[in-house]
DNA sequence: TTTTGTGAACTAGTTCACAGCT
DNA sequence: AGCTGTGAACTAGTTCACAAAA
């Protein structure tokens, strides 16, 4: 076992694609576990999942040599490394700003506790909501009071659900607070300073996107 | 005016990411409109809003010659050719599947109607819950009669955000009548048949995404 | 034999830089 | 002068194909 391969201490700048295939691998992972499976090659994974074997592997290769030539990977140790990789072996929490339908929504939304992200609370303005909790028991605090707040409760990841005109104030606060991780809601593009990752979830862009095909008549079976 | 210059019918196989870019373009467009500004450069537009000015020419170029040299585009007649090229000069009809909590927030959401998406209805399997509505108003209609309710009220989009587990079937459903593009907020990959598109809003890989920057601590100022 | 890990080849996407129009 | 539209150069991302390991 030779270990670490690349880059020393892992750095390398890992790309916002290959992050997000390593997530939809610890999610394949997870069914194949559940359903008992013990080892699985790349092949096998791509094409159960539709994915590419040979991309499977170099992602998987750019972190350490996981695999057992001639058997494939080990389920359950892949499984314990991709989890360390993507920093879930430690508990992540979450932070919500803006108790409307959405965060509201979002904070009882069922996949975020089963990773084991932790809802810390929801944020916001409006004085009447604050006290109150979303149906799944989150509850609702007064973003004034997320400075001090987040002294006692530190917030890995800061989600943004408020409307449009306050989103770069909300993100602004958050950051000089020390959050360096964004996920937005909000349409536009926020401004944050480096060494901060926002990741947008942009509703309207989506689905302009899918009207766009549909007009143009080329669609086609790509997710 | 040459007129026309690329791919006859105008196509050409446009990627995605060129796709959100016009959604994005014309977002942008929206904001100089707004406060009167007549023309705008793909320079003026780039600094603005952090894109860069060569490919916001070739984006647009690929669709017509829209620009004036040594003036740039007209803000309002720039922001027609976008409205056509992205389909938003007709109207694009949306189904919602899933009356859940995120289902429900969607079907309120301000943005949808903004650019002229209309909200057909909530489509749900709780027979408890057809027959009510939406804070909003969007009425929850049984998703057993979707297939009679299309032919009257055909819907160009479909969002899915039931539980996984449902998500195939429904896509399946919708699919086969007719729908052919889908905003899918459920977990994991849908197969569909080649002529539909998908896209997919997972907020598991989203977070585990941030999560393994976060993690790996060389995170970037990158959107 | 099977299957990994990986250089090399390829494909897609972005940015540069400038000819040519206004 | 200013700015577009676009070929050429570059950069990033994916897939191929095979030597080496079990």
């Amino acid at each position: 076992m030779p270990g670490r391969n690349k880059g020393k201490f892992g750095n390398d700048q890992v790309s916002e694609l290959t992050a997000g295939r390593l997530s939809v691998y610890l999610r394949c992972l997870n069914a194949l576990d559940d359903e008992g499976t013990k080892t699985v090659s790349s092949k096998a994974l791509a094409e159960q999942f539709h994915l590419n074997a040979a991309q499977i592997r170099k992602d998987l290769a750019y972190f350490g040599e996981f695999g057992v030539r001639g058997v494939g990977y080990y389920v359950k140790e892949l499984k314990r490394h991709l989890r360390q990789i993507l920093g879930l072996d430690r508990t992540v929490r979450v932070g919500i700003f803006g108790a409307g339908n959405l965060g509201m929504a979002l904070a009882d939304y069922p996949g975020f506790r089963r990773e084991g992200f932790v809802i810390v609370g929801l944020f916001d303005a409006a004085k009447a909501k604050v006290g109150q909790q979303s149906r799944g028991g989150v509850r609702i605090f007064d973003v004034a009071d997320f400075k001090k707040m987040v002294k006692k409760e530190p917030i890995d990841i800061a989600v943004v659900a408020v409307p449009a005109a306050a989103a770069q104030s909300v993100v602004d606060e958050v950051v000089s607070c020390g959050v360096r991780a964004v996920l937005n809601f909000s349409p536009g593009t926020l401004k944050v300073p480096a060494g901060v990752r926002v990741k947008n979830m942009d509703l309207t862009v989506s689905m302009e996107s899918l009207s766009f095909f549909l007009a143009r008549g080329d669609a086609d079976g790509r997710a």
